[in-house]
RNA sequence: GGAGAGGUGGGUGAGUGGCUGAAACCAACAGUUUGCUAAACUGUCGUAGGGGUAACCCUACCGGGGGUUCGAAUCCCCCCCUCUCCGCCA
């Protein structure tokens, strides 16, 4: 969430910056500073009439040493009036901090200063595009049809066992899954990122770090009994590792990448959207994730969409890197670039990764810090993005390779998948 | 799942009702000494909230939450976690 500090001391600009993400905060903010008024004077009574407590039972316990038995029981009487002002002041902080909390975590992160204003993904600025269109022969496939040709994907089996949005890959279609994995983190751990394998269930404090919660919760499948949640996005787990951490600034960045599977409701999507691979409720993504000085975050932003260009270089997909605007982005995010692949068949840019700067919207919600140079704690930065999802990848590759002779790999992936062509 | 033991600052670890936010040691940082390194010595050394122009002061926190008491790291209750043994199991 955005500090408590930016909102006292830059409210106007705060105001007018979120405006860019078409929130309208004036009131919400309003409301916060009253509120933190009320309960910065709530606690300072609070701390004074526990400050004469604590003194009075200091005095009682001389008093009582000293034999003085009288004077201390009479001194008992106020020490009860004031007990009783304690838990009422205490209820009231209690509220106020509450109510507090609950107005900051409705306020999305502040949009950079380059974030276009817009609505929808039509307003994002594309700022790069790279790679030849392949130009198909008349009669091509979508993906779905050559996974079903090539007997790569079973998509009824997977809607009968389990229900619509859980493909079984099979054959070259799981080896070619199992390749993109490898490739995709031996390349992260090259380009110096420490791989990890994380848990695929959080806990809800985990959710709420992150910012999954308390927004999105219908986005996340959610296991009752246990109460924890399928992650989303490995970003989870992991961003999560360095909760409640206090890193030393020569620690900075650190790198860390993970495979996971990745679990998404997707509730209320349709249409040619969720067709095929387009949009899963479970698949597999290899994500990076770093924590830096607040100093190199934009550095570090351009460099993850760096890597991850050249990543899709190496798969030799055409894409294209957009500015997303201020309506499209993310609640958490200040600034993020999304890479999408040309899917010759269906003739549409695909959302293959996204990569963004949250600032210190998660850090400050996982109290994640590191100790500057005078040794003060500072909040770090924490960027992620994908690198990347599989799914569209898959259906890219299968749709921009096809010919008559099959399906191509790439030559990057030869040595994962062992085969050069899928026949 | 059953039985027992335990959770204290970056680490080890004292502390069973009253200046204990917490001894001591280690680590870390700064300085002195030193040709350099090491050693030795001196000092600093938790986080957060609040008040004050400031020096500084107050408050909270010893796994989490309640309770007893004038006063709780210390006593009581509930929960969580870790370890050991047993059971079960990929």
């Amino acid at each position: 969430m955005i500090e408590m500090q930016v909102i006292r001391a830059q409210t106007a600009d705060v105001v007018e910056r979120l405006k860019v993400k078409n929130f309208d905060a004036a009131e919400i903010i309003d409301r916060i500073l009253e509120v933190d008024g009320e309960r910065r004077k709530t606690q300072k009574s609070l701390d004074d009439t526990l400050a004469e407590s604590n003194q009075l039972a200091r005095d009682i316990g001389a008093l009582f040493k000293s034999g003085k038995r009288d004077e201390a029981e009479q001194m008992k009487e106020r020490t009860a009036l004031l007990k009783q002002q304690v838990k009422a002041l205490q209820e009231i902080l209690e509220t106020l901090t509450a109510e507090q909390d609950k107005l900051l975590v409705q306020l999305p992160n502040l949009p950079h200063a380059s974030v276009p204003q817009g609505k929808s993904a039509e307003d994002n600025d594309i700022v790069h595009s790279e790679g030849e269109v392949p130009v198909l022969v008349p009669d091509a496939m979508p993906h779905w049809e050559l996974a079903k040709k090539y007997d790569l994907i079973d998509f009824e089996c997977g809607t009968r066992i389990t229900g619509a949005g859980f493909p079984v890959y099979k054959g070259k279609g799981a080896r070619l899954q199992r390749a993109l994995i490898g490739f995709f983190l031996d390349s992260a751990v090259e380009a110096g990122y420490t791989e990890y394998q994380p848990p695929l269930l959080v806990n809800e404090a985990s959710a709420y770090a992150t910012g999954q919660l308390p927004d999105k919760e219908g986005q996340m499948y959610h296991v009752q009994l246990d109460n924890l949640y399928l992650i989303p996005t490995a970003e989870v787990p992991v961003t999560n590792f360095f909760r409640d951490m206090i890193l030393r600034q020569e620690d900075l960045p650190v790198k860390s990448t993970a495979y996971s599977a990745c679990f998404r409701r997707e509730a209320g999507s349709y249409g040619k959207d969720v067709r095929g691979l387009n949009r899963l409720h479970q698949f597999d993504k290899v994500e990076v994730v770093q924590i830096t000085h607040p100093d190199k975050s934009y550095d570090t932003l351009e460099d993850m969409v760096k890597y991850v260009s050249g990543l899709l270089r190496k798969l030799e997909l055409p894409f294209r890197i957009a500015r997303l605007c201020g309506g499209d982005m993310s609640f958490a995010s200040a600034l993020t670039f999304d890479m999408e692949v040309y899917s010759a068949a269906q003739q549409r840019w695909l959302e293959v990764s996204s990569i963004s700067n949250f600032e210190t919207f998660q850090s400050n919600r996982m109290k994640l810090r590191f100790r500057g140079e005078d040794g003060k704690t500072i909040l770090a930065h924490t960027l992620n993005g994908s690198a990347l999802a599989l799914p569209r990848i898959v259906a890219a590759l299968l749709e921009n390779n096809q010919s008559p002779e099959g399906i191509r790999i790439p030559k990057a992936l030869l040595p994962y998948t062992g085969f050069e062509v899928i026949v």
